[in-house]
DNA sequence: TCTCATTTGTTGCAATTGCAACATTATTTT
DNA sequence: AAAATAATGTTGCAATTGCAACAAATGAGA
């Protein structure tokens, strides 16, 4: 049972998806769905699998807007999906229950207990991703690629508590993350290394600072 | 009425302001109000006047997060505002509905009919957040300035379907909401006008292109 | 209306960054 | 295991940007 659906019954669960008129999708591995969701305020629910939803500028380059892990949900109403530019592709093997958002939020299902819940549910979802934008936007705010990449692991410490930083995905995706070049990125984690404020081995950096260090001065 | 209320007849939204505790408060212009509240996990409901939410970095810098306007909501989940750095200023004199977060996600009011239409209310709220955000992402993700202030441009004439831009702020809060400095800005705008692609006059800009534009190419 | 404070415009300069191109190392596929 | 593909490291160079400093314009308050 996916958190999505927390707190209701696999009976309810069942009833309450009738009544949003849910769908059911299975997709292959790297398939493009957009076209299949296009037209509609939707939210889509990932029981299996996870995607990518990207968008592509005129000059052929490609950014992540998020992934969205299994047991996550996605949606026209969190990411505006609507223009040629966005691409949702599936990562793995991905099942997606779709609902109406419109519906959804309509008034219709008053007395109805799982309804309440599942919207109640939903909030959570929403709230989390909040946070999660605010803290990118925090990064994308800071005007250097060092400061940016200092604020993203100062995040990554609040999150974890630890020195021990392992990158959730690759040194191209992490330069996507914070907007900057790649090459340039690679040249001032250099930089950072040199200078002795971090190690990286691999996926996972250690932060060689803390919180008194000359290094917090200009952030 | 303030739309956080919608749907919510003057009697149930008195108890539902006692179910959740709910307390009123009443702040001068110009006051700091986040010591006030800075404990808890809240939201906060303006019923009257409108705030500022600003970031300062150590070097006395500071970052205007959001603007809150009459009727609308903000809070913890919506802005991480535990840390320091952080200030909640009234622009005018300003009335706030105080809701402990938690309490209010909680699983204590089942049968609440006006408790279900506020969590509805709320999660509306949220989702409108999560859009504001996007946009500013979609802006801070572009790597030039030209392009960030274009970017902008565009989310405008979505929005309002007018070629005729009135700046909702002042230049340096562009600037600062841009996250680029305010004089390279300044600069850039130059640019722009003098190759004819906008043109300028207080706060008001006028887009003198169109999406064939060989101003897009790049973007 | 005058004064003071804030915002806007402008410019030179140094530092940072993006870009392109290529070498090297990992990772995946056959 | 070999080959193909993708990711990472590196560098020079030109373009962009931030910063600082100051002038001009605008707006607010006395």
């Amino acid at each position: 049972m996916t958190k999505a659906f927390e707190g209701i019954n696999e009976k309810n669960q069942k009833k309450l998806l009738r009544m949003l008129e849910a769908n059911v999708y299975h997709y292959k591995k790297n398939s493009n769905i957009l076209s299949t969701i296009k037209n509609v305020n939707m939210i889509g629910i990932i029981t299996k699998g996870y995607i990518q939803i990207t968008r592509s500028n005129d000059n052929g380059s490609r950014t992540i807007i998020e992934e969205v892990e299994e047991e996550e949900i996605f949606g026209t109403f969190i990411s505006s999906l609507k223009s040629k530019d966005y691409e949702i592709i599936t990562k793995e093997d991905t099942d997606i229950i779709m609902i109406d958002y419109d519906l959804l939020i309509q008034n219709n299902f008053r007395n109805c207990e799982y309804y309440h819940q599942f919207i109640k549910n939903m909030f959570e979802f929403v709230t989390k991703k909040i946070q999660e934008k605010n803290e990118r936007i925090e990064i994308l705010t800071q005007k250097s690629i060092r400061n940016k990449l200092l604020e993203y692991f100062n995040i990554m410490f609040k999150k974890t508590g630890s020195k021990y930083i392992y990158l959730p995905f690759t040194f191209m995706d992490l330069a996507d993350y914070l907007a900057v070049d790649r090459s340039a990125m690679s040249r001032e984690l250099k930089n950072l290394k040199e200078e002795g404020f971090i190690e990286i081995k691999g996926k996972k950096i250690t932060l060689c600072y803390d919180k008194n260090s000359s290094i917090y001065m200009g952030l």
